[in-house]
DNA sequence: GCGACAG
DNA sequence: ATCTTGTCGC
């Protein structure tokens, strides 16, 4: 049903992605970055949307901010929002960043003090068809720093899920372990991370904006308690249950 | 025709 | 993103 993007469209973006990946900074732009305890961070953001299923276009906009190092919920956000933008793969912030932007925006009209020092987002930064994904887009359109989380690994830029991959993940013993993802250029773009010592898919780890790999790297370790860090897997969780209570499951096993 | 494809 | 139940384990 979804109708292709229109042939214009692509290519526009892909400049803009061009364009906008100039003002990427890739190193660390606040002190508590330095810090091996990150000391005078105090406050983390999330950011997700939840769809409705059967429905592409209608979904819930989710923002939190959890104190850090306690992880506790400080502020949070749900709001229905409608789609315009197709997903296209490599092209997911222009479906998303708008709705993400807004959010962010709300909270500082409404709650300024409580504007999180970092964003985790869901999706890629520099580790993208053309190093400006998700996480970076988000990061230089809101001056935020932000860090990109992926799930799945993106086959880009050289990096594949080979059989060397699949070792390399195999090889990551403990929580905290980690291999760097390399493009066919020799430049680190992100890193395939094992977040926890019970979870063995590793999460993949990349700049967004103002944080340095390793720095994004350390921090998401430390606001693991499962797999998912933590700013993430609440705005996820609190933007379903938001769907739930709302539009409740259309059918069920009830009926006859 | 088949595999890829962050969310 | 969503489609989806049970099941094994702590």
């Amino acid at each position: 049903m979804s109708a292709p993007p229109a042939e214009g469209l692509v290519q526009q973006w892909e400049s803009e992605q061009t364009r906008l990946r100039q003002q990427v900074l890739d190193h660390d732009t606040e002190d508590w970055q330095k810090s091996p305890v990150f000391s005078g961070l105090e406050r983390v953001g999330g950011v997700d949307l939840s769809f409705i299923k059967g429905d592409d276009t209608r979904a819930c906009a989710q923002l939190v901010v959890l104190s850090y190092p306690d992880l506790k919920l400080l502020y949070e956000d749900s709001r229905m929002v409608t789609l315009t933008a197709p997903y296209v793969a490599g092209f997911l912030a222009f479906r998303e960043t708008p709705f993400l932007l807004e959010a962010l925006q709300r909270l500082q009209q409404k709650q300024p003090r409580l504007q999180p020092q970092v964003v985790f987002v869901d999706g890629n930064g520099l580790f993208h068809h053309r190093e400006f994904g998700l996480a970076c887009h988000l990061g230089v359109l809101s001056g935020l720093p932000c860090v990109g989380v992926a799930k799945n690994l993106l086959q880009v830029q050289g990096v594949f899920k080979s059989e060397e991959h699949q070792s390399q993940i195999a090889a990551l013993q403990k929580g905290g372990d980690s291999f760097p993802l390399t493009s066919a250029s020799g430049k680190v773009l992100g890193k395939a991370l094992r977040s926890s010592d019970k979870s063995f898919k590793p999460v993949y780890v990349s700049v967004g904006h103002r944080i340095s790999l390793d720095a994004a790297v350390r921090l998401t370790l430390s606001c693991c308690r499962y797999r998912v860090p933590e700013p993430i897997r609440q705005a996820d969780y609190r933007s379903r249950e938001y769907l739930r209570s709302r539009f409740p499951a259309a059918d069920s096993g009830s009926g006859e």
